[in-house]
DNA sequence: ATGAAAGCGCTAACAT
DNA sequence: ATGTTAGCGCTTTCAT
């Protein structure tokens, strides 16, 4: 019925309760005897330590959380499934939540209530994966908490790092791209909606300065819904600015343009190009074929893993008789990543990781 | 710094921990004086219990965890979101975790420490969304929580109901559709990846069967993936048993068999239609534009907080003065959901809940 | 109606 | 090297 818990196995191994935690927790030193009839014990009641009471008790802290943004953007899968890649072999236990769940209508909102949990859980560390609207709100945790975003930028305070995709190279490998094709006339939609999206809408402006577009690039606002994407658009065609390409601030808003701009009558790629960025599979669809920008998700995944533990206070792993977690392959935090492409143009603050993306050349521009 | 504890708000308010505490569970009887004097310390000092705590004192438990197959599919946002919300109105606390993480490479893992966290917080119920590959695994864990799965069925034992799509009910409508159409040969593609695509093909056979398709229906097996829907294709295509119209398994699958018609040179729709299973939103992209079937997610995930709502031994919630949680609404737990469309046709065991769903006609059928 | 005390499962000084 | 003790923050008898 009820779980054997660490008095069971002291029972059975006839040794004192501390003695057990002491075998699992690797710390001090148990002879060997004893630590075989421990963990001979647990292995027998199937003990397992129990999570809660580990993390109320203040004491060893291997666990990490990863706050994931919302359950809507599979990008952030990829994300979550490396860094907890990356953190298992360095042997901390993660526990994954999510930060926004859908109101009943058809918004999102703070899911205070997994926030909570994950306060009280007190993890060692904490990896914040995609934009979370009111994260500023949760700046009792990440006061607390060793922080790193990944995917986003948030990086307002206590922040240990941000890792992220080079926007600036991104949005250039794009700039290039076009230019390279003949496009003359280009707009950005998108800027609204967050500071990715400000900080995409900034490194499109710069990269289109440096390409020479002057006045033949420019930015039409627009947040990442379907209806902001379209009467973006709508504009565009109305006021007759159409331009050779779009260039959206992500896959989703790429779609709408698409959608939007067929409905005004204008084919893609032949009457406008667009672009989007994101690299999701919803781009590698045929009937979409969306040329967009890969921001090597995975990677940015371990990135944050390894900046997280390169932070000091994240505390070091134990439960050496456990399985083979492994020690902690000396965290090489590479410090600054995305060196090799567009390194000049970023205008970074300490602990910004930025992750080179690629460019995927489809159908649509 | 540290957050104020039971015994701090004690403290101010000058009364003993157990008071707090009595105020807080909403139990006891405590004098109104008290109570307010408690209540007041607690907003002055910030407290919040805690969570953790609370659930290691295996006293009330009025938390319900919503368990999410993976962090993928855009789909479960919604189902949960609605859960949640269904929860909340009731007064329970809802953890949201999810089931799996991708590993290193291209597949999902059971996440054991999410399951851990699950577990060690003792919710009071459970809700499980989607299809979890390993939920025989759990078997520890539906053994002792009360469980309901949401859009999935994995009935296996100890589960108090099954919410989920009414596929006899879904596929009738798609087969009575594609044959007021005309169509005289189908085949369905799926049927192959877990429990609900074995019921979807079930269903699909019966429903070919009642609109009298004989032999002109049958089943292509493949499985969920892109790979699987395109050597399908391949397949029919080869061997010239080309069918007028295709239903997939799910709109993945969809997509996946309305690129490989078009690689195999056919059009869709003209060639060949093709309906899908799930209402995405990926289905509502007028590129792709897909025939599919509605399961009325939010409702599925109404519906199962509801089941588990009225299962035994889910404790009632507390907090009368912590904020306006409001009372139960006596669980209007429906029984059975699915008694308006398709009820005939269904092998439901007890527990189980059908919730009807509606068909989205666009271009591809 | 209120407080004292025991205990949830664990860790961490502190003693031996 | 091992056991004893005192918590972590909370709920819950059990007295009063």
């Amino acid at each position: 019925m009820r779980s054997p818990t660490i008095r069971d196995v002291a029972r059975v191994a006839g040794v004192s309760k501390s003695l057990v935690s002491l075998v699992f927790t690797g710390g001090g030193t148990v002879s060997e005897e004893r630590r075989l009839r421990v963990l001979h014990a647990a292995e027998q009641l199937g003990y397992r330590p129990n999570l809660v009471a580990q993390s109320l008790s203040a004491g060893r802290r291997d666990i990490v959380a990863i706050l994931v943004s919302n359950l809507h953007n599979p990008l952030f899968a990829e994300i979550v499934g490396a860094a907890k890649a990356r953190l298992a072999a360095a042997g901390r236990r993660t526990v994954i939540l999510s930060a926004q769940v859908d109101d009943g209508a058809g918004g999102a909102v703070l899911d205070r209530d997994n926030i909570d949990v994950l306060r009280d859980l007190r993890p060692s560390g904490l990896i914040a994966v995609g934009t979370i609207p009111e994260f500023a709100e949760l700046s009792e945790l990440t006061a607390a908490i060793p922080t790193v975003v990944a995917s986003a930028i948030d990086a307002t305070q206590d922040v240990v790092a941000a890792v992220r995709t080079d926007d600036a190279a991104g949005l250039d490998l794009v700039v290039a791209h076009l230019a390279a094709q003949g496009v003359e006339r280009v707009a950005f939609v998108g800027g609204d909606g967050g500071t990715v999206a400000a900080a995409r809408e900034r490194a499109f402006v710069a990269a289109a300065e440096r390409r020479g577009f002057g006045a033949h690039a420019w930015v039409e606002r627009a947040d990442f819904s379907e209806a902001g994407a379209r009467s973006a658009v709508a504009r565009l065609v109305a006021e007759d600015r159409l331009p050779q390409a779009v260039v959206a601030v992500n896959d989703v808003t790429a779609v709408g343009v698409i959608t939007a701009l067929e409905a005004e009558g204008v084919a893609v790629p032949s009457g406008c190009r667009v672009v989007g960025y994101d690299g999701t599979t919803l781009a590698a669809i045929p009937r979409i074929s969306l040329t967009t920008v890969d921001p090597d998700n995975r990677r940015i995944g371990r990135e944050a893993a390894e900046a997280l533990l390169a932070a000091p206070g994240v505390a070091a792993p134990g439960s050496p008789g456990a399985g083979g977690a492994g020690a902690d392959r000396a965290s090489a935090f590479a410090g600054r990543a995305g060196a090799g492409a567009g390194a000049d143009h970023a205008d970074r603050s300490i602990g910004e990781v930025l992750i080179p993306p690629t460019l995927v050349v489809r159908a649509s521009a």
